[in-house]
RNA sequence: GCGGGUGUAGCUCAAUGGUAGAGCUCCAGCCUUCCAAGCUGGCGGUGAGGGUUCGAUUCCCUUCACCCGCUCCA
């Protein structure tokens, strides 16, 4: 795995189809990609785990789903259209780029330290601008959301009122968000547009630090149960001055990509910043009140914000391995289970009718229960090594014994093992081996 | 956006100012075929646009995309 490139890897999403350049027969459009029918398998199986282990086990976090426009006055309450809309200036003489709001002297450079280099500023802005209704104008100016969170904030109010929450509570969205980056690259890893999967848990303010510990243990553990080594996450938390303007503490969880070590997920505390801001915009009573001690306040906030795209490169780049085999190298997708794009793959060894009949007849049925593929093209040896490939956990091979003992054999991806089944038993045997 | 690099078939890589080749993959056929076997056949390409030229994949310009840098932070 250390020693895999960004080109292999993406290289092997590309041939198996996880993922294409997007608009690829126009040339190409930067900075976008469309997930093949492998990719959205396992995109959704990511999002999929997150929702079941955010909002399915838990008895104090619910979903949402927000719309992507808004008013434009959610991102002026949130900061975004301040925050978001950088003057920058450019270094002539070392080509770096520097806020200008941010400099001690506008005229020297901080990078190179030379003086007079720096260009004229030039508005940067992150957000990405449209207009609601066909006549485009200056009032109906609206934003494409640049993350996901403020959809919960402005929705607190009645998610908490009509599902009788009490603190703590927590409330869950998985959507896309959009952001003009200055630099987009490294494949998926940032995008302009992405997807992402967000948690906003509100508390009381004297708790915040204990739940922030809590929600960076959860969210680490999470990667770890399907099957990313420990070896290549780790925590980093933030100094004072790259926190983000929302934030008083961030903690990262960073994955070694092939470039060295990135971000994966962010836990912050963002306080009772948010709730508070829209209270004061809106002018509607954001508080809490608390029947015990009949107090009211802003509940502070707990932000676990995961990329779902980024999270999806990061299993597919860990299951990555290659193996000999009798002299042989063997590339296996060693992806959980839970994440697989199929489950099983059913091969016939011969595609002659004989066979073909049960094992369509199998796929049928297994199909019923998981994402299965019935491949009879090519050799049987050919068939499993896709399988490995993709990351496919089970291969169930239908031969001339079948006919007679009416059992299959079925080979573990990982092992290599193989159990002769019987086709009565197979759901029963696959779903023990999947749970 | 700026600087540097790259762009020939799905992949890896050849070649040439004058009809672009190979291996692998993929597809079809044969084979009672369990780990990329074999045999036969097949699909398929110079990122896009323009210029120079009798003729451009090759030279020039533009553009698009990717990779490496530069406060982006899912």
């Amino acid at each position: 795995m250390a020693e895999l490139t960004l080109e292999s890897i993406s290289n092997l999403a590309k041939k198996r189809g996880f993922v294409f350049q997007a608009s690829e027969i126009y040339g190409g459009l930067r900075s976008a990609y469309d997930y093949g029918p492998l990719g959205v398998e396992l995109l959704r199986n990511v999002k999929e785990e997150w929702w079941r282990s955010m909002v399915q086990m838990r008895p104090d976090i619910v979903g949402l789903d927000s719309a992507i426009l808004q008013a434009r006055e959610v991102w002026r309450a949130s900061g975004h259209e301040e925050v978001f809309t950088d003057p920058l200036v450019e270094c002539r003489n070392c080509n770096s780029r520097h806020r200008l709001d941010k400099l001690d002297d506008p005229n020297t450079c901080p990078t190179c330290g030379q003086w007079g280099t720096l260009g004229e500023p030039r508005n940067f802005n992150l957000m990405f601008r449209t207009h609601m209704g066909p006549v485009e104008s200056a009032e109906n100016l609206v934003y494409l959301r640049p993350e996901t969170a403020q959809g919960i904030f402005i929705n607190y109010e009645n998610v908490r009122r009509t599902n009788r929450l009490k603190l703590p509570f927590g409330i869950a969205q998985v959507g896309k968000s959009f952001r003009n980056e200055i630099t987009p690259g490294q494949f998926v890893f940032r995008t302009r547009e992405f997807e992402q999967m967000e948690m906003e848990y509100f508390c009381r303010p004297e708790e915040s630090a204990e739940w922030f510990s809590y929600w960076l243990d959860e969210r680490f553990s999470w990667y770890t149960g399907l099957g990313i080594d420990a070896e290549d996450l780790r925590l980093r938390h933030h100094d004072g001055d790259e926190l983000s303007h929302y934030s008083v503490g961030t903690a990262d969880i960073e994955y070694r990509f092939p470039w060295g070590w990135d971000e994966l997920e962010g836990v912050a505390n963002r306080t009772d910043f948010d709730l508070r801001q829209h209270a004061e915009y809106s002018g509607e009573d954001l508080t809490y009140f608390d029947q015990e001690s009949n107090e009211r306040f802003f509940p502070h906030v707990i932000e676990p914000a995961a990329g779902a795209t980024r999270a999806t490169f990061a299993f597919l780049i860990d299951a990555y391995h290659e193996e000999e085999v009798k002299g042989d190298t063997r590339t296996v997708m060693s992806l959980h289970h839970r994440l697989a794009p199929y489950k099983v793959a059913v091969l016939p060894l011969s595609k002659k009718a004989e066979l073909l009949g049960p094992a369509e007849a199998i796929a049928s049925e297994l199909r019923q229960h998981w994402m299965i593929e019935l491949d009879v093209t090519q050799s049987i040896g050919r068939r499993y090594r896709r399988q490995d490939e993709i990351g496919t956990p089970y291969c169930v091979t239908v031969d001339f014994d079948s006919l007679d003992d009416h059992a299959v054999t079925v080979r573990d991806r990982d092992t290599m093992d193989q159990d002769r089944v019987s086709m009565d038993g197979l759901v029963d045997y696959l779903t023990g081996k999947l749970v």
